[in-house]
Parts: structure tokens; sequence; C-alpha cells
DNA sequence: GACCAGGCACATC
DNA sequence: GATGTGCATGGT
């Protein structure tokens, strides 16, 4: 896919030129801004079918116990965790998840981030993907959140987004709309975060079916009448 | 009081 | 392989 040149393909395919929309509808939306990679992959698995303000107030609690350290994690039972992170719904799930990250963490890295940061990216995904809780979503939020690595993450609104302007068929799976917007964008890993979250904030705001379309950054571009 | 929110595992067909 | 269900809080 090396075969045209950036503005060839601006020309061409829908998705780059759906990001320059957006990004200058919106602007940058921030999204994990200012925290240490153990601060985004915790909140990227507190955060699963949960709203963010009720992950910050879990990580707030974790904080104000100390809890924002891998060797603390590490000692805390699953039971402990799951009293701090209440807030962030469905806590003794979450608990037994955080464990299991943390517990993989130091079995095949040693209790250490700088470790895991040294395995290529396509291993280290398989490996996220082994421990118990962490699916694809999960696991490439860690991958470019917390550990700047190329790889779009693929949300329920990212594939809202791209049923209603006709850019897949129902049957897309996440692999798929991954390749998507990998095999058509630079691999660039900031704007990789940054059309993800711009994707979640159109699909809030204009995809939803409660929604409306008016003043969408996307209405120049095709798409599905409501249903 | 429903519905939703930056998913995943497991059971069942 | 596709579909259904439990997990559970806080905001609207």
């Amino acid at each position: 896919m090396t075969r045209r040149t950036r503005t060839d393909a601006d020309a061409r395919d829908p998705l780059p030129r759906m990001f320059d929309a957006l990004l200058t509808a919106w602007g940058p939306q921030h999204w994990w801004p200012g925290q240490t990679p153990l601060e985004v992959i915790v909140g990227a698995i507190l955060t699963q079918n949960t709203n963010w303000k009720n992950v910050e107030r879990a990580i707030a609690r974790l904080r104000e116990h100390g809890m924002l350290d891998w060797q603390e994690l590490h000692v805390a039972t699953a039971e402990e965790l799951a009293e701090l992170i209440r807030t962030a719904g469905t806590y003794r799930v979450k608990a037994r998840r955080l464990k299991a990250f943390v517990e993989f963490l130091f079995a095949r890295h040693g209790g250490r981030l700088e470790n895991m940061k040294r395995v290529a990216t396509a291993e280290l995904r398989r490996q996220l993907l082994a421990v118990p809780g962490i699916g694809p979503e999960t696991a490439d939020a860690i991958l470019l959140y917390a550990l700047g690595r190329p790889v779009f993450v693929v949300d329920a609104y990212t594939r809202r987004v791209l049923l209603r302007h006709r850019l897949i068929d129902e049957r897309a799976s996440y692999e798929d709309i991954q390749r998507l917007f990998e095999s058509v964008l630079p691999r660039d890993t900031a704007m990789f975060n940054e059309y993800h979250a711009l994707l979640v904030e159109v699909g809030k705001r204009h995809c939803r079916p409660s929604a409306r379309c008016a003043g969408c950054p996307l209405d120049g571009f095709p798409h599905d009448e409501e249903a």
C-alpha cells in the first residue's frame, strides 16, 4: 500500500479525509493526558463498558490508597482492589482482570513495563490477548495509549460511524476494521490516538440512534438515513 | 425507571 | 461462528 502519494490517498480514501474533517471541527481531544503508563493500563481495564468519569473516581481512590504502583497491585488481593474500584462498575470482575494483568506482568516480564516495552508489537499483542479479561480493544488501547505503538483502536463507536457511512458492512470483524484504518493511514501513533478519540466523540454526538446529524463534521460524507 | 457508558468471558445452539 | 447473558456502578 505504498503505491500512491498522500495527496492521492486523500483524494481517494474517505478515512484520511474524515480525520481531517473531525480534527478541523473539534481539535485535539487530549485523551489520557499527563498520566503514567500504569494509570493508562489500569484505566483501559476499568473503562470496559463504563463511563470514563466513573473510572476517574476509581483511579483517584487507588491513588489515595497508594495503589498506583505495580508492586502494591501485585501484593493486594482482588477483594481489596474490588473495594477501591467500586465506582467503575462490574468491580469484582475488573478487580480480577487487574490482578490478571499484574500477574502477567510479573510472571512474563519481571514486574517491569520496561521489559515489556522490548517486545515487538505483534508478539506483545498476542501476549496481552492471552491475559484473561484483555480483549482486542483493551489490548490495543494499552499498546497505543500506554506504550505508544501505532495500532488502531476499534470500538463500538468506530463500527457505528463506519456503518453509517457505508464504509463497512455488519459482518466486519474487529480486525477487519482495524486493517481498514491501518492500510490507508500513515502508521502514526499520535494520529491513531487522536482519530480514535474523535470517532468516539462523533459517535456520541451524531451517530447514535437518538442523535441528530445536524452539525456533524461528517455531513459531507455519504451515509445511510436513520433506521 | 429506563437507558447508556472508551468490553469481555462463558454458555449454548 | 453467531448470538445471548452476566457483570454493576453513576449520569441523564
